[in-house]
RNA sequence: GGCGGCGUACCCAAGUGGCUAAGGGAGCAGUCUGCAAAACUGCGAUUCGGCGGUUCAAUCCCGCCCGCCGCCUCCA
């Protein structure tokens, strides 16, 4: 049974999909996507990763899952990005949302079934809006519409702040029209030069978080599964989508909030502020191994902490993750190699780990999402695997191995690789040829077989600077690895 | 000030009221090998930030303290 930390109960739930049509386990998800006025970092990225991971995992289950990404194309930054560059808002808007399925792409991280742009729901937003002024919970002023936040008394119950503790803390300058300081934008009347929409209350734009409300419910309805984003979204963002929705359906909205921890540089959060910050295109060019192998790398890192923790980014890290992907696929080649001997099909433990395996990958997967148990699993039946390996595997267990390996990892976006893939180098033009390489190994066989050392090594090493290993199996022949 | 979280070996990182506190990376030693590499085996926290409390029993529950981080303003 899989349960989920919720955000809103502050506890680790069963889940229970809430549209169980016939057989059929339907699960609708949002998540929170990006404000498009700049590139994607790192965080972004974990965030991508996370979701992405769980969504493979429910469908793993036999889910159906309906997930739904936003891209937030109006707002401040965007505006103010635009008039620094003389450009038009929707350009920089355009811009980024091009950028980010570069990144995610990139990454390995296929698009959510809906990616809507807040642009497109206006009407709805608008909709929206409308009732909360019918049913009081908002009201309007010089064109601006505000959120009343004492009148929605379950304000509050997801970021756990009761009304009293935000206006003690409040350091927001206050808008002198709003009744109240804690009340918040809804639509906003349009300064000259900026997008504009018309509306009941003349021309505007809407306020951040009314966007989420109206596409989550326009794409999913008034209530729905999964509602996900960075930690950082709990207040004030997802506490006043709760607000608008709630305060406008009189239902229950998002049943399970989700949400991922950051990313850390030195143990700070990594951010534009601090401007400790690695784009992801950035960490892709700096990147000494190929872009898919850097994708790898990426998740395996990613994954190798629980999605709610911090994870603090290093080149340490990175190469740590290398390391350890880098035994996978060395165990992957072996299991390529013909078997020399024909008779041993021992491996009784190892058909004992191998049947366990799919149970214990999903009792980690299923308690919350804990992708780093799950890792930790595919070491162990990594090390079973090895353990029984250089006697030689039939080919049909082989096959079953690899094909256990690549199915789970592929739940975490791992081993999509073959091993002719994963080695490959970065800059391919400087690298030896096969042919090349067969040829100097001939050599060095030569030359062991005369047992001239000296010269053997000296191939090897050759071979060894050009990024091309070579070990010698107890059978006289030699396997190559770049 | 309010709210939330974290502190497990050199590094990363699971976890549990009592059974050897997983696993990985790095390191060291051994097996194997002409040597190497790989793989395997062994070693590595008498202890889970500190101090108290609850309990027959706590790293895990409670309290206090120390340190770190996040949110309360835009933020994945």
């Amino acid at each position: 049974m899989l349960k989920i930390s919720n955000t809103l109960t502050g506890k680790k739930e069963p889940f229970r999909s809430r549209g169980t049509a016939g057989k059929i386990k339907k699960v609708g998800m949002y998540v929170c996507g990006i404000t498009v006025y700049d590139r994607c970092h790192l965080g972004h990225a974990r965030s991508a990763v996370v979701f992405d991971v769980i969504r493979r995992y429910l469908e793993y289950k036999k889910y159906k899952v309906r997930y739904v990404k936003n891209f937030t194309d109006v707002d401040d930054k965007i505006i103010l990005r635009a008039h620094k560059e003389g450009r038009l808002w929707i350009e920089v808007a355009e811009t980024y949302i091009q950028a980010y399925h570069e990144d995610m792409a990139r990454l390995g991280v296929p698009p959510a079934d809906v990616e809507p742009r807040a642009t497109e729901y206006i009407p709805e937003m608008i909709g929206l809006i409308q009732t909360l002024i019918k049913k009081k919970v908002a009201y309007v002023i010089d064109g601006n519409v505000y959120y009343r936040v004492k009148q929605f008394n379950g304000y509050g119950k997801l970021s756990k702040r009761d009304t009293e503790d935000l206006l003690a803390g409040a350091r927001v300058e206050v808008d002198e029209r709003k009744e109240d300081p804690l009340d918040f934008a809804l639509w906003k009347a349009s300064k000259p030069g900026e997008p504009t929409w018309e509306s009941p209350w003349g021309p505007g734009r809407p306020g951040w978080h009314i966007e989420c409300s109206a596409m989550s419910m326009a794409l999913l309805g008034q209530t729905f599964d999964i509602h996900g984003g960075g930690k950082d979204l709990i207040f004030p963002h997802h506490e006043n989508e709760i607000a608008q929705s709630e305060g406008a359906t009189g239902k229950p909205f998002a049943r399970y909030w989700v949400h991922n921890g950051f990313v850390n540089v030195n143990q700070e959060k990594m951010s534009k502020s601090l401007g400790n910050f690695f784009t992801i295109q950035e960490i892709f060019e700096k990147s000494p191994w190929p872009e898919a192998v850097t994708a790898e790398v990426l998740r395996y890192f990613l994954v190798s902490t629980q999605y709610r923790s911090p994870i603090d980014f290093s080149d340490e890290a990175l190469k740590s993750a290398k390391a350890g992907l880098d035994n996978f696929y060395r165990m992957f080649q072996k299991l390529d190699e013909p078997v020399a001997t024909a008779s041993l099909p021992r491996g009784r433990k190892l058909r004992v780990a191998l049947k366990a395996f799919p149970k214990r990958f999903e009792a980690a997967m299923d308690d919350d999402f804990n992708t780093a148990l799950a890792v930790s699993e595919m070491q162990q039946l990594r090390a079973a695997v090895n353990a029984v390996l250089d006697q030689g595997l039939s080919r049909p267990l082989s096959q079953a191995v690899q094909k256990l390996f690549r199915k789970h990892g592929a739940v975490l976006g791992l081993f999509s690789f073959s091993i002719g893939q994963w080695t490959r180098t970065k800059e391919t033009g400087t690298a030896i040829s096969a042919a090349d390489v067969e040829q100097r190994l001939k050599e060095r066989d030569d030359a062991r077989h005369r047992k001239d050392w000296a010269r053997a090594d000296a191939i090897r090493e050759q071979l060894a600077d050009a990024g091309i290993i070579l070990e010698d199996r107890p059978d006289g022949t030699t396997r190559i690895r770049r």
